[in-house]
DNA sequence: TCCTACGATTAAAACGTATCAATCACAATC
DNA sequence: GATTGTGATTGATACGTTTTAATCGTAGGA
C-alpha cells in the first residue's frame, strides 16, 4: 500500500538495493540481464523514486528556482517557457516564484528555493540588492540573472540592452515630429525602468534636447490597470505630451484604453510606444509599436548557462551575455 | 562550512537536535527562553531547514503540483495567482506544470510531483483519462481537479459551467440577428471545448435551430496564432459565416486579426464572441465579446479545497463546485 | 593448477530531519 | 518525606536513497 521503495523492488527482482540504485542512475554499470530484471520490477510495483531521499544522500536535487517579478505579463511567461523546456530537456523541474514586485515575496520565494535544495536560481531581480543573492551563492546554489545584467564578473547573466531599447523608442518618437515627450514608468526599484528612462534621456540628447524635458510618471505597478490610471492622471493634469513612451507593453496598453476611453486620438493627438512586443501588443485596438526582445531565447540560454554550471562546475565560464532588442513600428505611432 | 544542521544549531544552543525541530514545528511546546536561544543560534548561523530531509522523515512535503495546460494562457496565470497566493498563505510552494496540451509533458510533470511527493495536485486535465489520477490517490496524493467537473464522487473538483458559457455565446449571437453560425474550437479531447460546443448546439436547437447548421472548425491548438490561421481557413474556404464563437479569447483574437487584416469587417460582416474574458479582450482592435469566468477565484478555492484535504483527511468531505459564467458584450457582436 | 585481473554485485554507512518514549527537574499534594 | 503530577528536554530510531569499499565469480595467463 503506502510507498514502493527500491528494497522492494530489490526483493522482487532477487539483487540488492544498491543495484538497483546502480539501475536508477548508472545503467551502463550494470549487465543487460540483471538490468532487464530490474526495469520489470520497477514496472510492475509502480515504483517511482523518492526525491527528497534522493536529494538528501546526493547533496543536490533536481530542480531550479525561477523568480519572475510578474507572472501575468506574457514577457515573463515567453521567459518561462524557455527556462522550461530546457530543464525538462535536461531532467530538471522548475519551481516558480511570482514576487509581483514585491521585495518581501521575492525573499520568501528565495527561502522556499532554499529549503528545497534546489540546484540553481534563475531570477529577475526586483532591486539592485545582490547581498541576498551571494548568500544563496554561499550555500553552492549557482544563480543567474535574467534579463538583469551582472553587477559584477564572477557570475552569470543574461540581458537584452534597455538603454538602447530606450533611445530607440524616442527617437522613434522625435523622428516622427514628436515635441512634448513623458515616459510612464514603474517602480523606481526596478531596473529595467531606470534603464529605459536613460536610453531616453539620451536619445533626447542626442537630438539635441534637453533630457530635462522628458515628463515622467512612476507608476507602482507595470500592469494594464496601471497603466489606464496613468493616463488618467495625465489627463486630469491637462499636461498631456503629444508622444508617449511606455516601460512596458502592459502599461501602453492600459494607457491606450484610458486616452480612447477619453477621446483622445492615437497616434493623431498622442504617439504611443511601448516594450516587449508582448503578442496583444499587435492585436490592441490601435495596434501598438514597441521594442522587440528575444524573450524565449532569453529563458532558454540562462537556463543553458545554470545548467552548465550546476553540471560542469569545474570547466564552467560564467558568461555575461547582452542582447539587442528591435524597434517595431505599427499603428500607434504613424 | 558546506551546510549547517540542526545539529550546529542544537551544539550552539546548548540543546539537543530534537528541541531545535521542536522550535521549528511546535514552537508552544518550548519554554520562552530556550526557544529565544535557539531562535538566536538559527539566526546567527543562517541555518535553513533541508526540506528533503524533512519530506523524507515527515512522509510528506509542504508543496503541491500544480498541473495547467498553457500557461501562456492568461486564463491559467489568473487561476495560478489565486492558487498562489491561498498557498503561501498556509506555507505551501507550488511546483508548476505546463502540459501545453500535451499528453506526454503532463505525464511527464505528474511523474515530477510524484518524485518530489507533492502534498497534493491541483490538475486541469488534458483529456479525460481520470486512471492517471487515480494513481496518484493511490500514493496518498489528493487531487483536487480545476476547471474541470468531477467525473464522480469521491473527489474535489472546481469548474465553471462551459454548456450554460457556450449557450449564452450563442442565444446572444442569434439575438443580434446571427444566421450562419461557426464554432472554432481546440483540440477534441479537451473537455472545454466540447462543452461549449455542445452548449452552442444546445442554444440554436432552443431557436428552433438544427444543432446541425453549426459549422466546426477544430484547431490542434487554443492560440492566438492557432486563430489566425483559421480565420485564413475559413476565407480560404469561401464559407465565411456570419458569426462566430471561439473556443477562447486567444482563438478569438487571432480570428480577429485574420478577418482584419483580410479586410472583414466586424462586426458588420461577422460577430464575434471568444470565452474567458482575459484582460486583453477588451484592449484589442475591436473589443472583444467574450464570457467571463471567476478565473482567481476558481485558483482560490480550488486551492482551498486541496489543502483542507490535506491537512483534515479525515473531516475533509468531497465537494464540486460550479459556478456560472457571465456574457460581456463588447464591439465585437454589435 | 594457481594467481591475477576484472566486471558485476553487495553490504553498510551516511545524508538531516521528525517523532516518541523515556528521562529529568521541580512543584504540588497528601 | 514520600508520592504524584506536570512541563521541558533528551536520545534513539527510522525515513529511502546514494556511494564506497569490499566481496564474489569467472576468465585468462603463467
Amino acid at each position: 500500500m503506502g510507498t514502493v521503495s527500491i528494497k522492494d523492488v530489490a526483493a522482487r527482482a532477487g539483487v540488492s538495493p544498491g543495484t538497483v540504485s546502480n539501475v536508477l542512475n548508472r545503467p551502463e554499470k550494470v549487465a543487460g540481464d540483471t538490468r532487464a530484471r530490474v526495469e520489470a520490477a520497477i514496472r510492475d510495483l509502480g515504483f517511482v523514486r523518492h526525491g527528497s531521499a534522493s536529494t538528501l544522500r546526493a547533496g543536490h536535487s533536481r530542480t531550479i528556482g525561477l523568480s519572475v517579478i510578474d507572472i501575468g505579463n506574457p514577457f515573463f511567461t515567453d521567459v518561462a517557457a524557455g527556462v522550461e523546456d530546457v530543464a525538462s530537456e535536461r531532467g530538471y523541474a522548475v519551481i516558480l516564484g511570482n514576487s509581483s514586485g514585491s521585495r518581501m515575496k521575492e525573499e520568501r520565494n528565495l527561502l522556499v528555493f532554499a529549503e528545497q535544495r534546489v540546484r540553481g536560481v534563475l531570477i529577475t531581480p526586483s532591486d539592485e540588492d545582490g547581498a541576498r543573492l551571494d548568500r544563496l551563492r554561499e550555500r553552492g546554489i549557482s544563480v543567474v540573472l535574467v534579463d538583469h545584467p551582472a553587477e559584477r564578473s564572477g557570475q552569470c547573466a543574461v540581458a537584452v540592452n534597455d538603454v538602447t531599447g530606450g533611445a530607440m523608442a524616442v527617437s522613434h518618437l522625435l523622428g516622427g515630429g514628436a515635441d512634448r515627450l513623458g515616459y510612464v514608468g514603474g517602480p523606481a526599484a526596478i531596473r529595467q525602468c531606470q534603464d529605459r528612462r536613460r536610453g531616453a534621456e539620451q536619445a533626447l540628447a542626442a537630438a539635441g534636447r534637453d533630457p530635462g524635458d522628458l515628463l515622467e510618471l512612476a507608476m507602482p505597478a507595470m500592469t494594464a490597470r496601471a497603466g489606464q490610471q496613468a493616463a488618467e492622471k495625465l489627463l486630469a493634469d491637462r499636461s498631456l505630451p503629444d508622444a508617449l513612451f511606455c516601460a512596458n507593453d502592459l502599461l501602453a496598453l492600459g494607457v491606450l484604453r484610458g486616452l480612447l476611453q477619453a477621446g483622445v486620438r492615437v497616434p493623431d493627438d498622442v504617439s504611443l510606444i511601448g516594450y516587449d512586443d508582448i503578442d496583444f501588443a499587435s492585436a490592441s485596438t490601435v495596434s501598438l509599436s514597441s521594442v522587440r526582445q528575444p524573450t524565449y531565447k532569453l529563458g532558454r540560454v540562462a537556463t543553458e548557462l545554470l545548467l552548465d554550471e550546476c553540471d560542469n562546475p569545474d570547466t564552467h565560464a560564467h558568461q555575461q551575455i547582452m542582447f539587442q532588442p528591435d524597434l517595431v513600428v505599427r499603428e500607434s505611432t504613424r
